[in-house]
DNA sequence: AAGTGGGCCAACCGCCCGAAG
DNA sequence: GCTTCGGGCGGTTGGCCCACT
């Protein structure tokens, strides 16, 4: 593989375009398409490689881009998005109406790493710096939860975000989730139930437990809660799923329930036959696939969310926020159990246990079904 | 005024993936 | 199953600009 071929062709211009060459590849793709960028150069009359006169094009003649600063609206869904998806700049720029990657990718690395180590967050965790160096060399904190000799986790991948890659290329291969985050009526929250919001698994398993089996929904950890509160004063359209949801500390908290149709939630664990990934213990697999991920609000009124038109606001916020009384179901998922499907279980039984007795009024249920019935009732 | 260092950003590089043959 | 090719992505580079000395 390596280099395509058109990148060993002789005479071909590099470097900065001129307005003429512009004009020529903005005058060819508006009148014909780009159709097939390796032929473009040659019919737009350039000499260029395909792949320069995409970019070029992606990142800079496009009509839709939008030049400028970024706003601090945009800055932090960026920080927000970039807490969740990583260094995927196509991704989080696909959530940016008129941002590349490139663009975005840039501003990351020139401004707002920086203005995030002024406030004392690590860049790469979105954690706490302090705390992220004390997990470093200690326990296996937050942001190190990776084992190092995981199968899992290749030598590169000890630093938390690529242990996060890994679970969301998992989560990408397949998207047929048969599991539907709920939302309460009060925090629109999509929850990254995989993890907890410092770009780590909350679970380690083994490879072959892996493949063979993740907890689809852990309903165990179901209370009553009505202290979320958006971090950021995101535009009104952002600001409740976003703010909530994807920022570190709180990516935790939602309500995860099982689509009816394929049910699933067997002692809070299922067994998958299929892609395990797609189990739906990381329903947020639709953040790629841009597939029919459903938020649900959970009550009376229940609306299906795409995930994509979660993360772009498309979120009745305002009908999310109304009923401040009613309970918030939270969705606590401790990253306790070592790598064993049969030790999750245990901790998954014990710590139902442990929330029965200081949470009395917490519902739980081994069927999302009933605990939705249950939240009605509240 | 000249030199220097840092920031920004457009563009390139190398790799991966899927489709096609 | 393999090779080739095109598209795409993330990381990196190089050049321009500007502030500072």
């Amino acid at each position: 593989m390596g280099k395509h071929s058109c990148c060993y062709k002789q005479k071909l211009r590099k470097g900065l375009w001129s307005p003429e060459e512009d004009e020529k590849l903005v005058n060819h793709i508006t009148k014909y398409g780009h159709g097939c960028w390796s032929s473009v150069p040659k019919q737009a009359g350039l000499q260029r490689c395909g792949k320069s006169c995409r970019l070029r094009w992606i990142n800079y003649l496009r009509p839709d881009l939008k030049r400028g600063t970024f706003s601090d609206e945009e800055e932090n869904l960026i920080v927000e998005l970039h807490a969740v998806l990583g260094n995927r700049w196509s991704q989080i720029a696909s959530r940016l109406p008129g941002r590349t990657d490139n663009e975005i990718k840039n501003f990351w690395n020139s401004c707002v790493k920086k203005k995030l180590r002024q406030r004392g967050i690590d860049p790469n965790t979105h954690k706490p710096i302090a705390e992220t160096e004390a997990g470093e060399d200690k326990d296996i904190g937050c942001g190190e939860r990776a084992s190092v000799d995981h199968p899992m986790h290749s030598p590169e991948q000890n630093s938390a975000a690529p242990t996060k890659r890994f679970f969301q290329d998992e989560l990408i291969k397949g998207h047929e989730s048969s599991f539907s985050p709920h939302l309460s009526n009060q925090m629109s929250f999509f929850s990254l139930a995989g993890f907890d919001g410092c770009a780590n698994p909350l679970w380690d398993f083994n490879c072959s437990t892996t493949s063979a089996a993740l907890p689809t929904c852990p309903t165990t950890f179901i209370s009553s809660s009505m202290d979320l509160k958006p971090k950021f004063n995101l535009p009104p359209h952002n600001s409740a799923p976003i703010s909530a949801g994807i920022n570190g500390v709180q990516l935790s908290d939602a309500v995860y329930s099982s689509n009816s149709s394929q049910s699933s939630i067997n002692s809070g664990i299922e067994l998958q036959s299929s892609n395990s990934f797609d189990s739906g213990i990381f329903p947020w697999s639709e953040l790629t696939q841009e597939k029919d991920a459903q938020v649900q609000l959970v009550g009376e009124e229940q609306d299906d969310l795409k995930w994509s038109e979660y993360l772009q606001g498309a979120f009745p916020v305002a009908t999310a926020m109304q009923n401040q009384n009613q309970s918030l179901l939270r969705c606590d998922i401790k990253q306790d159990t070592q790598t064993s499907f049969t030790s999750l279980l245990a901790w998954h039984q014990s710590e139902q246990e442990q929330q029965l007795l200081h949470y009395p009024d917490i519902i739980y249920s081994k069927d999302p079904q009933i605990v939705s019935v249950g939240l009605g009732q509240v």
